[in-house]
DNA sequence: ATTAGCACTCTCGCATTGAGAGTGCTAAAA
DNA sequence: TTTTAGCACTCTCAATGCGAGAGTGCTAAT
């Protein structure tokens, strides 16, 4: 039923490779011509009959060529592509844009955008690490002016966040750096999660941080950490599938709204381990949204520790094996960055 | 040569509003109809003949009705149009949502791109806030492991900038904290320039720390802070002007590269006052990218402290009306909650 | 099992045509 | 002098028809 000849993947392979390529319909006889095939047409238009009729082609109309349905898309990149990978050199120049701006993340994510844009000719899509597990490492509490006082905690990994924190009266700068002192002793190393729960001795400035540690900082559900970054959507919109302006908007709306990201990836990506990468294609039946398109994802990061997301939007007729060997290097560079970042 | 009768900017004022409404070419007779004039077609037909030869309007062929040039559009913003401004009830459910938000400029960033796009039914763009002066405020040093160092700095108004620094040999946390504590006592609101002239005694610790700040940290010509808040972008695809793929291509490429950015706004609204909302028309000659848009742009905050800008791009048939007064009105608030911030 | 031959079907590009919209001009009216 | 009715004119747009070309599926022969 579902099992295929050698020659029947061999044909099911050009015809997709070559559709990837052409955007055009394929025939039997351009097949022959273009491929050295010792066959006749005839024979081939027998293969192409059966392929058909298992669901891996179809004809946009009667006397067109064969173009891929999506089951023959997921075919090919399950059984026919093979594993692929960048070439060496690539891999270098990638590598080497990485470690030339340094630790710097938001650069780190700009450039991640950036190259996955460039080598799989589709849309990238960046979220910015987010821990996992918080640790406190680092507090301070700056008085700006007024009852209003800035806190900055610096969790493991490196990442800050900041916070305004009105105060129900002035508090000096002296007693705010001695309660800084103290939370700094106390949590060092813990998790935010378990310093809720603590229950040693504390006056109701310290209450206050530690309220405000917990319930603004901790969103344990969130998964797009604090910024999305994107490439190539300008580019990726000369593909002719995204003639027809509602493709487009429809392919833009998932980028653009956090909403649908948050739900597409956390039903998603997050369900899988980091190192695999997931291929979504033609909405899957579930993501009306990217009904005319595939996406190409993958986690990165340490599980557990600290994770984030990468990935390209493009047509269904996407360069698979271009855009899935990128994601997954540049999803490893990044784990690799990312990780060294965290560990101390 | 260049002054218009009453009647002739009447005539043109409907012929603009019309058009933006429909997108549709205006004729003489749909104007008499439409809008109860009490003169007849051949009447309007001679008023259309003389904005026509005086630039303002022009036919798409021999037989349709008018279109405003750009010269048209530029006409009507600034002599046709009037102040317009947002109805106040629409104002006040905008900066309630402001004020809801709590003190996160990441969010605020957001929320303006958001109210932007939705108010004005354009592509929204938004920069992060800026300081111009960056006044050294608090300065924190942590160890991570080995040579590694975190810096964290926060600036006057609560940014805070981090850079990782590698030392050339291992030193403690105290000795950290230390240094921590004699910066922070040497430099307390001084300005990041002047720190880089500083000549007193320093130890070559706290001498690497001084070089990273000034020199990594402080990039006068960089005009888009960080971040890039865009909103709205698969909504105004649906214009019918960016039915054209290559139309939107040309204007999501202003919206997606921080060059064509940094350039476009370092050579308009930085040149403007704040307050003040500047209109590009069309690329007005200079700017091939948008040669079929029109942007409407304000910087916010306060010059010589804090600044920032808002804006909207669209269609060169955009509902100018509408995006600028929401333009100011955003502008206006972000002011309002940026220098509030800095105050201290 | 493969292939040559062939009729068949469907799209695409091109030219033609007619309806409709809106104009500009002219001459008459105000 | 300004306004208006009347009208011929021009141009677009949608519909139609037609021929070429591409690719198929089927049949019969190898």
């Amino acid at each position: 039923m579902s099992t295929l000849s050698e020659r029947q993947k061999l044909v099911l392979a050009l015809v997709i490779r070559d559709y990837i390529d052409t955007a055009q319909p394929v025939g039997s006889n351009h097949l022959v011509e273009h491929y050295n095939l010792d066959i006749s047409s005839a024979t081939v238009r027998n293969e192409l009959v059966t392929l058909t009729e298992k669901g891996y082609l179809r004809q946009p109309h009667t006397s067109a060529g064969r173009v891929p349905t999506e089951d023959g898309y997921r075919y090919f990149v399950r059984q026919l592509m093979g594993h692929t990978e960048l070439p060496d050199n690539t891999k270098r120049t990638i590598a080497h844009q990485f470690y030339q701006v340094g630790h710097d993340v938001d650069r780190w994510m700009r450039l991640a955008a950036s190259v996955l844009a460039h080598q799989s000719q589709a849309a990238a899509l960046v979220t910015a690490p987010r821990a996992e597990q918080l640790r406190f490492k680092h507090l301070e509490l700056i008085s700006t002016h007024g009852r209003q006082v800035l806190m900055v905690l610096v969790l493991g990994g490196g990442e800050v966040r900041q916070q305004m924190l009105a105060l129900a009266e002035p508090v000096s700068q002296e007693r705010l750096s001695a309660a800084a002192i103290q939370l700094n002793a106390n949590f060092q190393g813990m998790d935010l999660g378990s310093i809720a729960t603590y229950s040693g001795q504390m006056d109701a400035l310290e209450q206050d941080i530690i309220k405000l540690i917990t319930e603004d900082l901790h969103h344990p559900g969130d998964i797009l950490g604090g910024e999305v970054y994107r490439d190539g959507i300008s580019q990726v919109l000369a593909e002719p599938e995204f003639a027809e302006v509602d493709v487009a908007r429809k392919a833009l709306r998932i980028l653009e709204e956090r909403s649908l990201l948050e739900d597409l990836l956390s039903r998603t990506v997050l369900t899988a381990s980091v190192g695999g990468v997931q291929v979504l294609i033609g909405g899957e039946g579930t993501w009306e949204e990217l009904r005319d398109c595939s996406m190409v994802l993958a986690r990165y990061g340490a599980p557990g520790l600290v994770t984030g997301t990468v990935g390209v939007l493009g047509p269904i007729r996407m360069a698979y094996g271009r855009s899935i060997s990128t994601v997954r290097f540049v999803a490893g560079l990044l784990s690799d960055l990312v990780v060294d970042l965290h560990a101390e």
